[in-house]
DNA sequence: CATAAGTACTAACACGCGTTAACAATTCAA
DNA sequence: TTGAATTGTTAACGCGTGTTAGTACTTATG
């Protein structure tokens, strides 16, 4: 039904040289245009409902006016992150903003070498903000070579790519002295995800640096592994029961891990707070609403996704930020999930 | 660093014309190529790391091989909804199999109209998933008309559009009367957004009907409208407590509403399900973990995501799909949060 | 042997836009 | 009056690719 319509139909209608739509639509200073002029021209493009071409104008410009949310999860974790939607949420406002395209990728493990400058070469977008990275991940050291805009959502020590991301150690520490600064001497902790993940590593140390602190020896067996989604975080919470009883607080380093965990402590028959203490890490927005409400180290994912947005728009400019890496502040939620420790029976 | 390379570079290499490039690589049967030929192609462009520009593509072949995901919510609503990862993911699988693009866009209400002509236009993408849709969003209309491929993730009466949905009447009522059945009478609603979205009428009628269908009478009194977040739900349901304080069970049309609404009603002293029994909507995955685990219907949000994508590629190669309409089945996870009625004291 | 019918490849145009270099028209300075 | 400067506009090229129409060469056909 509607033809296509092409700055030259918006040029004769306007009776002038399709240079100059150009020039009125892009607003190009450095040719004089006639008011006038440019008004007939506004004037035709609105009447025919004219849209610029995107993969034409792509092409001549040389830069998409788009940027690549990139994720190296399988999609079955994908489907289980309570985090996506904030990140999202987050972009969408800057992306906007801009003006700006948002071309959601997923690549495969494994295949991140060849994806990364296939979509580099590709040029449907400017530039691409890598979520969870890995620090496993080969192609990440041939993106440092490249030419390519790029921004991390996640530290990883030793890259030249710029990033955005909190302090885990940091923040992690926090949220265990404040389980050791309530009593408790045997404090457990279950992973977010394998350790490539640099958050699950840093998060881990952080709990390993906070026991030193307090002069707590450090014990393997009080240590597991999750797996991104509550599923993993219960079925952990589970050995770590089976195997540990003693222990009376855990160190979750995911919400969406702890809310599992916080259903295998129940279905074990120990109380939360009173039995066992938890703390989370995310502070996603179910934590608030769980029973009890979770204590919670709080990300700041809104800010993440519009830092990392916008750090990502300063190198495509050409621009030199003035930090290589964005450090955000994170701040300890304590909610009800935490106590004094009792002693127990 | 590295430079562009185009497909002239790789038929230099070859010793051919950049025809033959792009019949060899693009496996254009039409045309018979020696095979010792598309052998030397392919290695110079293996050798190479050719990868085509999808803009020049996109202009050349008038099709972006990308399709788009829009959202008519505001960022602060994505940002807090539980169930996007679970349509990202299910998308993802069928996107990166058919090698698609995948671009989300977010359309400020009230700006339907211009923006999904703007979108058709500037040809980035060759086809739309529209999620969530609103009865009152104009521009509908102008896609049925536009030959644009289009899908609605949610039906709406009246349109020629093509949907994937679930029975939401149906299934609301399902859960309505699975709380008739436990004895309750007096059946208060919390719906999960504005009435416009269509799957919250829908979900609005097959609580009434079920109302109707067991001679209850239908009371406004007990009605609220949320607005998709969890917060909503607590605020409509600490409303709902202060003036109706004789209600012994309540559906709510959403899940991420219906968590916020467990948390007022612990809060005011009242327990689930003994004193009030809920049922909830879309099985999102905290639905499994909060205390008690929630009663809700199955959303197969994963199937649905598939099965647009499916629906939209079909009707991008141009094929008559079966139906215009897919409807896809849920059922009733009966789980901890409903009970028989039992009499207060 | 001449014609027809493949086979293997290429020159050339189109896609819609941004942009440089040039040109016509007007104004200004000498 | 002439040359230079300024203003307003455009012809023409390039971005990297898909695709049609055509060429040269080989093989079958009458």
């Amino acid at each position: 039904m509607s033809k296509r319509v092409t700055s030259q139909d918006v040029a004769n209608l306007a009776g002038v040289s399709r240079t100059t739509v150009s020039f009125v639509l892009n607003d190009v200073k450095r040719f004089s245009i006639r008011p006038e002029t440019a008004a007939k021209v506004r004037q035709a493009a609105q009447q025919l409902g004219y849209v610029p071409n995107a993969s034409a104008r792509a092409l001549a410009s040389n830069s998409a006016m788009a940027i690549g949310l990139i994720m190296t999860r399988n999609p079955q974790y994908i489907a289980s992150d309570s985090f996506l939607p904030l990140i999202m949420g987050g972009m969408m406002d800057v992306v906007k903003q801009n003006q700006l395209g948002l071309l959601v990728e997923w690549v495969e493990p494994g295949q991140q070498l060849r994806a990364y400058m296939a979509l580099t070469r590709a040029r449907h977008i400017d530039g691409m903000i890598l979520m969870t990275p890995r620090s496993d991940d080969t192609g990440l050291k041939a993106l440092e070579d490249s030419d390519i805009p790029a921004v991390l959502m996640g530290y990883i020590p030793g890259l030249k790519l710029h990033s955005v991301d909190v302090d885990n150690i940091q923040a992690a520490k926090v949220a265990v002295d404040h389980l050791i600064e309530l009593g408790h001497q045997k404090i457990a902790c279950i992973t977010n995800a394998a350790t490539p993940y640099s958050s699950s590593s840093q998060r881990f140390d952080g709990y390993k640096q906070a026991l030193a602190g307090a002069g707590l020896v450090f014990d393997p067996n009080l240590v597991r592994q999750a797996d991104f989604d509550s599923h993993s975080g219960y079925k952990q919470m589970q050995s770590l029961l089976e195997t540990n009883p003693d222990f009376t607080a855990v160190f979750v380093a995911s919400d969406a891990v702890a809310i599992g965990a916080m259903l295998a402590i129940r279905e074990a028959g120990l109380r939360i707070p009173e039995d066992i203490s938890i703390v989370g890490f995310d502070d996603i927005p179910a934590a608030s609403y769980v029973t009890p409400k979770l204590s919670t180290v709080h990300m700041p994912a809104k800010e993440i996704a519009q830092h990392s947005c916008e750090l990502l728009l300063q190198l495509m400019r050409g621009e030199k930020p003035e930090t290589k890496d964005i450090s955000l502040p994170t701040h300890l939620k304590i909610r009800q999930s935490t106590a004094y420790l009792e002693r127990r029976p």
